[in-house]
DNA sequence: GCTTGACCTTCCCATGATTGGAAGGATTAC
DNA sequence: GTAATCCTTCCAATCATGGGAAGGTCAAGC
């Protein structure tokens, strides 16, 4: 099987493919004479499970430790499970921190009566002055949540 | 005032500030005979203003968008509310996006005994082949959505 | 056998907001 | 006068992903 119908089979793009190789996410494959890559099913049943990770939103990283530990038979489950809730904790916070935005906002715009006027409460709020600003560099870092979306 | 000032006073790092003024998000400022930039407390206001923004988790060009309303005394409240209810809007598709992800895991998590022995139902449900996995290329791109945190 | 189109290859670039760091000049405090 | 602390610009990295160029390969149809 080429790329193409590994990707479609497995719901990875063929660019991610190749990216998940060269970072050593998945093996180097098989090439023909030509030089193209070669994937078996059981191939696309590792980049099915990859994907899958993806999709709740696993980093890369925390992918590679699963991996390794599904094709671990003496895996210990709270391994897997320690993996899953710490990501749990991640989402709850980042969820926690959109919905103080959201409802933050949503508060703002019923105040705001929405019409050609200037006065505006969401504008007021932004310029307040007397809010406490230097809140600088509090925690760690996030990112990758928010791309499972873009594919 | 300097740049090091202005970044305590507004909450925006140096590295913010240069950057905001590279990509015209703010004026370039007046510098002084031996190329420091200088700082009113104006322009800490507008700081300000950006910083609260980003806390909200409005994008750089949404920003722009903000300050130029900010300043245009004859503003509709209307164009304000819709940038507003706009982001609330993708805050709040992201928010279900991340629920969606959090509640799976914790179900999935709940049926996993966390203990030494390899049987593990997150492990299986990831490695599950009968699910549909080709929903290739669904829509828009999200982004910028948490980096706030990391400030 | 040859052309055409669909595939594949590698390589580089862009995204978005932010941080880190290097190399060097300016200012300030002692 | 010197050391420490600022400032300057420039480049790189993050993270996962897509876009595209330049060129090689393969299969189908004529």
């Amino acid at each position: 099987m080429n790329i193409g119908q590994a990707a479609a089979a497995s719901g990875v793009s063929a660019k991610m493919i190749r990216y998940y190789e060269s970072i050593g996410l998945i093996p180097k494959t098989v090439r023909t004479e030509s030089g193209y890559r070669v994937y078996s099913d059981h191939d696309v049943h590792t980049l099915r499970f990859i994907r899958r990770s993806r999709d709740l939103g696993f980093s890369v990283e925390q992918i590679a430790d699963l991996v390794s530990l599904w094709q671990d038979r003496e895996r210990a489950s709270k391994d897997v499970k320690a993996i899953a809730l710490e990501h749990v904790g991640v989402l709850e916070r980042k969820i926690r921190e959109l919905q103080e935005m959201a409802s933050t906002l949503k508060h703002l715009a019923r105040n705001c009566h929405g019409d050609a006027r200037p006065h505006c409460p969401i504008i007021e709020e932004l310029a307040n002055d007397d809010v406490t600003p230097p809140a600088t560099k509090p925690d760690a870092k996030f990112g990758a949540l928010g791309k499972a979306s873009a594919r």
